[in-house]
DNA sequence: TAAACTAATTATAATGATTATAAAGAAGTA
DNA sequence: TACTTCTTTATAATCATTATAATTAGTTTA
């Protein structure tokens, strides 16, 4: 399963020609296989065993060239350093407010929402974001 | 009618314990009268004439004090600071991809996703966010 | 009202995430 | 193989935010 949204997304890469190093195939490897939605430290340091010369800015750079290339999304919250995530089909986050943890759940497309905004503020829609907070069921035992 | 937010705000304060101070006093006045959701720093920018030797953290601790004391929304987008919105009703924001600018809207709340997130995360859900991106007339003409 | 207690402000330094820069290295191409 | 261009690395710079310590100012109570 993994290895398919992999191999689309080098695929996706090479198209819009970007070189495949073997820092953005790791980089794309462990976003694609973790669940944790990493910050750019994380995956830095995840790496570190492989890549034991990789700088923290190559792996800024490359996040910047994936999303660029929209295979992932930086997930901003309040605390200090982003998150990311790979993109596979449209779905929500819900985070818990006592350790943060953030999970997917899926929902149809608030269009209707969409649509009223478009019509009470006048903008041209493209896209909207939601996240919904609460306590996970570990920490609320 | 902004002057009832304010009244209202310094009493939420007093009745937590918070001191009124006269840069406390300000920066809710202007947070009130902004529609422009500042930065901490254009607070900081815009008091400078009043309060010439206001500091920066000033700025910062007061503004942590009204969202601890629910008077205010810290809103995080992919840019590098935090922007400040003074609580009233319920009301999502609009982004402009283009400009920046955010405008207020309002729109019935999302019981229902926040319901089926619930079933389907086990989550005890508190809250939810959500904001919607697109061009504003301004940047589409 | 004035002393006393405590919280708030200021000035400054520190932190920490992210970005910029320049040199060295590697991929793709003729 | 030699060349061009992109990528990585190492490091320094930037910038928002937070921590600290000393000073100042609200608030309370006698």
């Amino acid at each position: 399963m993994s290895e398919v949204f992999l191999k689309d997304a080098l695929v996706t890469l090479k198209e819009s020609g970007v070189r495949i190093t073997p820092q953005r195939h790791a980089i794309l490897e462990f976003l694609i296989s973790s669940e944790q939605h990493p910050t750019a430290d994380e995956i830095y340091k995840a790496l570190e065993a492989d890549f034991p010369n990789m700088s923290v800015a190559t792996v800024y750079n490359n996040l910047r060239v994936f999303r660029n290339a929209g295979l992932v999304k930086e997930l901003t919250y309040g605390d200090s350093s982003s998150r990311f995530d790979f993109v596979t089909h449209d779905h929500y986050h819900i985070i818990c407010d006592v350790c943060g943890r953030i999970v997917d759940f899926h929902h149809p497309g608030l269009e209707e929402v969409e649509h009223l905004a478009s019509h009470v503020t006048g903008f041209k829609v493209n896209s909207h974001r939601l996240e919904v907070y609460g306590t996970c069921p570990e920490c609320a035992s």
